[in-house]
RNA sequence: GCGCUCGUAGCUCAGUGGAUAGAGCCCCCGCCUUCUAAGCGGGUUGUCGUUGGUUCGAAUCCAACCGAGCGCGCCA
C-alpha cells in the first residue's frame, strides 16, 4: 500500500525534523499521518495535509512546515524506492506526491501476491470480541427490522475477523418471562381452535394470523395428543413446542440470508442456572441496590442513568434488566476482549441501565459496545409500507427475501449506516440495471469473468460461424499468474502515461490499492456498509477503464498486462463483497 | 418537559477539522460491425436546518433554537 509507505515517510520526516529542532517547540509527531487522494489531478496523486496540522504546536505557518518536511523527505533514502516522481508544495501547505508509473505495478502484484487475503489486517491481533445481534424474542416471524439488525451484526463480524480479531456471534434468546407465557396461552387456544374447538383466542396475544403457520405442522405432527390438558398446562406444553419450532425457523431463514450464529444464548438458562439471584446478591455486597416499596432498585442515578431502575419487583419476579445485567456479567466472564452488543434503536432507553450494571459490578464498561441500528421503512410503489407486529399488516423478513432475493436484502441492510433509518425499495431492489447498485457491482465482477472466459475459450462467430481459437491455453494464464505475483514489470505494457486509456487504468488501480484503507477505517468506524460503497466505486472505476480500452488485443504483453488488472479488480471486488456477504456471481 | 439519533442537490444518501462539498436516481443530449449497451460520456442542480461561538481554517467541534424519528413503567 503505496498510501502507507508515503504515510512512513512523512513521519520520519517530522521525527526527524524535530530532533532538529526545525519544527519549533515540536518534540515528536503528536498524530499518525494521513494520506489523502487529492480532488483535483494538479494536486498529485497522494497528498498529505500535515503542515497545515502541525502548524498550531509548531508555531509556524504550514507553508513553512511543508517546505521543511520536503526537503526531509526528498534527502530521506528510503523516498527513492517510492516511485515519487517529484514533490510539490502548495498552499495552504499540502505536500503533493507526483508518483511514476512504477507504484502501479507494485499495487497489482501486490494484490496478486495476497489474493483473497488481500485488505485483511492484523488490528485486532488474535483479541477475542463477542458480537450479539438479532436477539428476538421466539414468539413470531422476524420482521425487516430484525433483518437489518442480522445483516448489519454479521457483517461487522466478517469485518472484524478480516482485521484480524477473533469472533464470535451470539444470538440472545428472550425466552423467558411474560412474553413466552402469553405465547402459550395464544398457542394453546389456536391449537385447539385448529382442531374445530371453539375456545376463545386471547384478546391482546400476539395476532392469530402470526403464529398459524407455526401451529399448522405442529397440529399435524401431535394431532389431538394435547387436547385435553388444562388451560395452564396446556399453554406449558404447547408454548414449549411453538417456541422450539419458532426458534427454529428463525434460525434456518437467518442461515439463508448468510448469518450464522456461533451460539444461542437463552435468557431462562440464566434463570435455571441461579445467575440472576446472583447477580442481584453481587449487587447487594457492592451496595449497588436496595429495597423500596417492597422492590429491589439499582443505583443506577449515581453510575451516570438519569434514575434509579428496578431489578425486582415487589411481586418478587426480576425484571429484563436483571436478566440482561447477568447476562452480561456471564460475557465478561467469558474472557472476551471486546463485547460488542447491536440493539434496535427502540431500545436506546436501555442503554444507561445496562452501562449501569456493568459498572456496578465493578466490569469494564468501555469493553462494552452498545451499537443501536435505526428503523427500516419499506417501500413498495413509491408507497410507504409501514409494519406492525401485532396489525395484522406485517411484512416478515421472508418475504422481503423471497421478493428481492437474498443478495439485495443484504446489500440494502448492509449499505447504510446504522444510525440512519433506512428506505428499503423493493421495486429498485429487484432492478437489473444500474440504478440498483447491488446489481451493477454483482455485473462488474461477471464482467471479469466473461472476459477472462473470452481470452481462454474458443469463440464462434456469430456472422462468419466459424470457431475463432482461443487467445491464450489455459496453461499460459496459469503462467502468467505466477508472473504477477512475482515479476511486477508484468503490468508494465499496460501503462503508458501517454495514452488516453492511461487515467482510467490509473483510477482504478487506485480504487484497487486503497482497499486496505478503506476496510481499516470502516472497521474502525464500524461501518461495514462503506465496504458496499467502496465496491460501487471499483465497479464504476472497471466499467469506465472497460467502455475505452479492449483487454484482449492483438498485443500479447498489453493482453498480459490487462488480463492482470482485470483478474485484481475481480478480485478486490470478491473481497469487498464477501464482507458484506454478497455474492460475486462468474456469470449473470 | 427531559434524553438519544438525525437534518447535505427535486429524490435516496456519502463525506465528521483542511484545497473549488461528492455519488446515484430524475431530466436533457450523444455513443452499440469489437471481450456482457444489464453499459459509457457530456450537461443542469446546493443559505451543508437557523443563529452565534471556538479555530489560521467548520458540513464536520461547542451552545442555543427550529424540524423529524425514537425513548422516557415495579413492560419485555
Amino acid at each position: 500500500m503505496i498510501s502507507e509507505r508515503l504515510a512512513g515517510l512523512v513521519e520520519r520526516a517530522i521525527d526527524r525534523a524535530t530532533k532538529d529542532g526545525k519544527l519549533g517547540p515540536l518534540k515528536e509527531c503528536p498524530f499518525a499521518v494521513v494520506v489523502e487522494r487529492p480532488r483535483l489531478p494538479e494536486h498529485g496523486d497522494l497528498a498529505v495535509g500535515t503542515a497545515l496540522k502541525l502548524a498550531g504546536q509548531a508555531k509556524m505557518s504550514p507553508i513553512k512546515i511543508a517546505e521543511i518536511l520536503a526537503e526531509y523527505i526528498e534527502k530521506d533514502e528510503e523516498a527513492g524506492k517510492e516511485n515519487i516522481e517529484r514533490l510539490a508544495v502548495a498552499p495552504p501547505g499540502f505536500i503533493n506526491f507526483h508518483l511514476a508509473t512504477g507504484w502501479m505495478e507494485a499495487a497489482l502484484s501486490n494484490i496478486h501476491n495476497k489474493g483473497a487475503a488481500f485488505g485483511s489486517l492484523n488490528i485486532g491481533d488474535g483479541k477475542r470480541v463477542l458480537v450479539e445481534y438479532v436477539s428476538a424474542n421466539p414468539t413470531g416471524d422476524l420482521h425487516i427490522g430484525h433483518g437489518r439488525g442480522a445483516v448489519y451484526g454479521s457483517c461487522l463480524s466478517n469485518l472484524f475477523s478480516f482485521v484480524g480479531f477473533s469472533v464470535e456471534q451470539e444470538f440472545y434468546v428472550n425466552d423467558a418471562g411474560v412474553q413466552i407465557v402469553q405465547l402459550g396461552y395464544c398457542a394453546f387456544a389456536l391449537y385447539q381452535r385448529l382442531q374445530g374447538r371453539d375456545v376463545p383466542y386471547p384478546e391482546d396475544g400476539y395476532p392469530e394470523e402470526s403464529l398459524k403457520h407455526f401451529m399448522e405442522p405442529i397440529v399435524k405432527e401431535y394431532g389431538d395428543k394435547y387436547l385435553n390438558l388444562d388451560k395452564d398446562e396446556g399453554a406449558k406444553t404447547l408454548g414449549e413446542i411453538t417456541k422450539m419450532t419458532i426458534m427454529e425457523s428463525q434460525r434456518k431463514l437467518l442461515s439463508r440470508l448468510g448469518v450464522n450464529f456461533n451460539t444461542w444464548f437463552s435468557e431462562t438458562s440464566l434463570h435455571t442456572s441461579d445467575a440472576v439471584s446472583s447477580v442481584l446478591q453481587e449487587f447487594e455486597k457492592r451496595e449497588k441496590s436496595y429495597e423500596s416499596e417492597g422492590a429491589l432498585w439499582l443505583k443506577s442515578k449515581e453510575l451516570g442513568d438519569e434514575r434509579d431502575r428496578v431489578l425486582r419487583k415487589s411481586t418478587g419476579v426480576t425484571t429484563y434488566l436483571a436478566a440482561d445485567a447477568a447476562y452480561h456479567l456471564d460475557k465478561y466472564k467469558r474472557g472476551y476482549d471486546q463485547l460488542v452488543t447491536i440493539w434496535g434503536a427502540d431500545h436506546h432507553g436501555q442503554v444507561p441501565g445496562l452501562k449501569a450494571s456493568v459498572k456496578a459490578l465493578d466490569l469494564d464498561a468501555d469493553k462494552l459496545e452498545i451499537i443501536l441500528t435505526q428503523i427500516v421503512n419499506l417501500n413498495r410503489e413509491g408507497q410507504m409500507v409501514r409494519m406492525s407486529k401485532r396489525a395484522g399488516t406485517v411484512v416478515t423478513l421472508e418475504e422481503v427475501m423471497e421478493e428481492v432475493g437474498v443478495d439485495a436484502t443484504r446489500y440494502y441492510l448492509a449499505e447504510s449506516n446504522p444510525q440512519n433509518p433506512i428506505n428499503f425499495d423493493l421495486e429498485l431492489a429487484k432492478r437489473t440495471s444500474r440504478e440498483n447498485p447491488a446489481f451493477y457491482i454483482q455485473y462488474a465482477h461477471a464482467r471479469c469473468a466473461a472476459i477472462l472466459r473470452r481470452a481462454t475459450e474458443e469463440q464462434v462467430n456469430q456472422e462468419s460461424e466459424v470457431t475463432e481459437k482461443p487467445v491464450l491455453s489455459a496453461e499460459q494464464l496459469e503462467q502468467y499468474k505466477t508472473d504477477y505475483r512475482a515479476k511486477p514489470e508484468s503490468f508494465r505494457a499496460a501503462f503508458d502515461p501517454g495514452h488516453e486509456v492511461f487515467q482510467y487504468q490509473k483510477e482504478l488501480v487506485q480504487k484497487l490499492d486503497s482497499f486496505p484503507d478503506e476496510v481499516k477505517e470502516a472497521a474502525l468506524a464500524r461501518l461495514p456498509g462503506r465496504m458496499a460503497r467502496y465496491a460501487y466505486d471499483v465497479a464504476n472505476a472497471l466499467q469506465k477503464f472497460y467502455e475505452v480500452s479492449r483487454v484482449i488485443t492483438d498485443d500479447l504483453s498489453v493482453t498480459k498486462a490487462r488480463l492482470g488488472l482485470i483478474l485484481a479488480t475481480k478480485q478486490v471486488l470478491a473481497n469487498a463483497l464477501k464482507i458484506i456477504g454478497v455474492s460475486a456471481p462468474e456469470r449473470m
